[in-house]
DNA sequence: GCCGTTTTCGGCCCGACTGTTTTCAGTCG
């Protein structure tokens, strides 16, 4: 019996220690649970597994005791000492941690001197003018302060990779513009193709760096400007995104580029190797230790992983996944491309939610360069979505005839999302969907069942021979819908199982499956393929957001079975058909 | 609390910027 989830271990671990940092306890013991916490985010299997064969310890930044807290949240769903932590503060006191510029002792401060315990009663503080009056505080302060607040209420904090894409492009476009600009470019997480995004990390060479940064801060794009400095800057951009550029010397820019870039523990591993050889690294150079050898000179991030004897990294893999291993031995995937996808599935037209008719869809698909287009409208379950009929899908199913007679040798595939029901059947009966070149199946009601029923709902679902690939698999719309609960990779072995798809949804809002799934996929032999739920022409562009998400999963042009010429596309569309006969 | 080891203690990343100070602590990335 399992009592707690990975996800609520993980998040009990990052609540442990907010509350440590509220004790003043020693901060590399807070680290070590933060660092804990991503150790198991970033588990590649069950943590139940892990914990049943008493092998958590053996995982990097998870220790003894760890170990054991981790095993009795799981086994008995408590923890006495997280417990007794947690009711020595306010719960509504860790709003606070979600405040730009609030850190454990400032809030510590203030519930001590003010019994300040809450959002609500921080704003009420700092307009009474309590917060100004605070030793350490000023006016400052208590300004800033209600600001954040104010930004909070507005905003997640987060971002969609399309909505900051445009936005990065503009000031890149721009920043390199500039004459006192050399090299230039985004990094931090958007560099590495999160599908989530907190800021925006811009890094620019320049020999005039307090030019280029007031530019920057000057730029018409910029609505608020919250630190300036010569070589740091932060702005806050229209829409809210927060935008941070660095200005660093040519010769330190691969250092930078490679500094601000990777994820935290990425670099660290980065960091002790170069310890390793006698080189101490920081975001500007390596600086050479007595007796140790001088490292060769380095002109580009491919030249800086070369002196540490690896093979180049891109950024979307430095997540301190195994990037590091693999490009030691020199192992790393040759990542899909972009231009290598010769077709895709799951679209909408006119017939059920879509804003473009069936020619306009297959006109702006050959446009995009593609050699065929599925057609999946949804069926009659989704009433919301003008869900077809069998009528309806017959129709379809004609007028995709005559207009590949037009098109040819361009394709038009017909298929169908089809619902998955409440208990796992199909919305259309197995002589309908045996009429379709293929089936996307997708979950779209009864969100609420609990992980076990919604897992054997997906399960039998793909057991059936016409479901070619099963659609956006946890259903998540980001910032508006969570993931309803479902063990993946349950799913993920009764696809290799059965031989379905599954499917990346290229759409910006769901981006699903998740990207640190697929490498658990990809092992199991579950082929990928890349779907831009597009309801319109417009939504065929998302195809490149999969295609980036599915490079961040270590996928490959092999993996992706939409990358297969038309000639090869339709026997795996009719492969899992014809197993069973 | 984790990790590694000249194996049980000592180190754990650190630089830029802000605001409140008057030399520095806190936050962020």
């Amino acid at each position: 019996m399992v009592f707690k989830t990975k996800e609520e271990v993980l998040e009990i671990l990052d609540h442990l220690a907010q509350l440590l940092e509220l004790r003043g306890e020693n901060p590399f013991k807070i680290r070590a649970y933060q660092r804990a916490a991503r150790a198991l985010e970033n588990l590649s299997e069950p943590l139940e597994r892990l914990l049943k064969e008493e092998r958590l310890g053996e995982v990097e930044g998870i220790g003894k005791a760890i170990e054991e807290k981790v095993t009795e949240l799981v086994t008995t769903g408590h923890l006495p000492y997280y417990e007794e932590l947690v009711a020595s503060f306010p719960a509504t006191l860790f709003e606070l941690f979600e405040l730009q510029g609030l850190g454990a002792k400032k809030i510590k401060i203030l519930y001590d001197k003010l019994k300040v315990d809450s959002i609500v009663a921080l704003q009420a503080a700092c307009e009474s003018g309590k917060v100004a009056e605070l030793a350490g505080f000023g006016e400052k302060s208590a300004t800033n302060i209600l600001k954040a607040i104010s930004f909070y209420q507005e905003h997640a904090g987060l971002f969609r990779i399309d909505e900051v894409t445009p936005l990065a492009e503009k000031l890149l476009e721009e920043l390199r513009g500039h004459p006192d600009v050399g090299q230039c470019q985004a990094a931090g997480s958007f560099r590495r193709c999160k599908e989530a995004l907190g800021d925006l990390d811009l890094l620019v060479s320049s020999k005039k760096p307090e030019a280029v940064s007031q530019f920057f801060v000057q730029h018409p794009l910029v609505k608020e400007i919250l630190s300036h400095g010569p070589t740091k800057s932060s702005v806050r951009l229209e829409g809210g995104l927060q935008c941070d550029l660095r200005v660093v010397k040519s010769e330190e820019f691969p250092f930078a580029s490679i500094y601000f870039t990777g994820n935290k523990e990425h670099n660290i591993r980065l960091r002790n190797r170069a310890l390793e050889r006698g080189w101490s690294l920081n975001e500007y150079r390596y600086t050479v230790r007595p007796g140790a050898a001088e490292p060769p000179p380095i002109h580009d991030e491919k030249e800086f992983y070369a002196s540490l004897g690896l093979a180049y990294i891109l950024p979307e893999l430095r997540e301190d996944r195994g990037e590091i291993a693999a490009a030691e031995i020199g192992k790393l995937p040759k990542l899909l491309e972009w231009t290598e996808l010769r077709g895709t599935f799951h679209c909408h037209t006119t017939a059920s939610d879509g804003k473009s008719t069936l020619r306009e869809m297959a006109l702006a698909a050959q446009e995009l360069g593609l050699d065929y287009l599925g057609i999946a409208d949804h069926s009659k379950s989704s009433h919301q979505a003008n869900g077809l009929t069998e009528e309806r899908l017959l129709q379809q199913q004609q007028e995709i005839e005559k207009l590949n007679k037009e098109l040819s040798p361009f394709h038009l595939f017909s298929g169908t999302e089809c619902d998955i029901l409440k208990d796992g059947a199909l919305d259309f009966s197995d002589e309908v969907l045996a009429s379709l070149d293929y089936v996307v199946a997708s979950v779209h009601s009864s969100f609420q069942l609990s992980e076990a029923a919604m897992t054997d709902r997906i399960i039998r679902a793909i057991q059936n021979p016409y479901v070619t690939m099963l659609g956006h698999l946890t259903g998540r719309r980001f910032f508006s819908r969570d993931p309803y609960p479902v063990n993946i990779p349950a799913v993920i072995e009764a696809a290799a199982a059965t031989g379905t798809m599954i499917e990346l949804n290229a759409s910006p809002y769901r981006l699903d499956m998740d990207w640190r799934w697929w490498s658990l996929a990809k092992e199991k032999g579950v082929k990928c393929v890349i779907n831009p739920d597009a309801h319109s022409t417009q939504g065929l562009h998302n195809l490149k957001y999969g295609c980036l998400i599915a490079r961040k999963g270590w996928l490959t042009k092999e993996d992706v079975v939409n990358t297969r010429s038309l000639e090869k596309i339709i026997p795996l569309l009719e492969g899992k058909r014809q197993r069973d006969k």
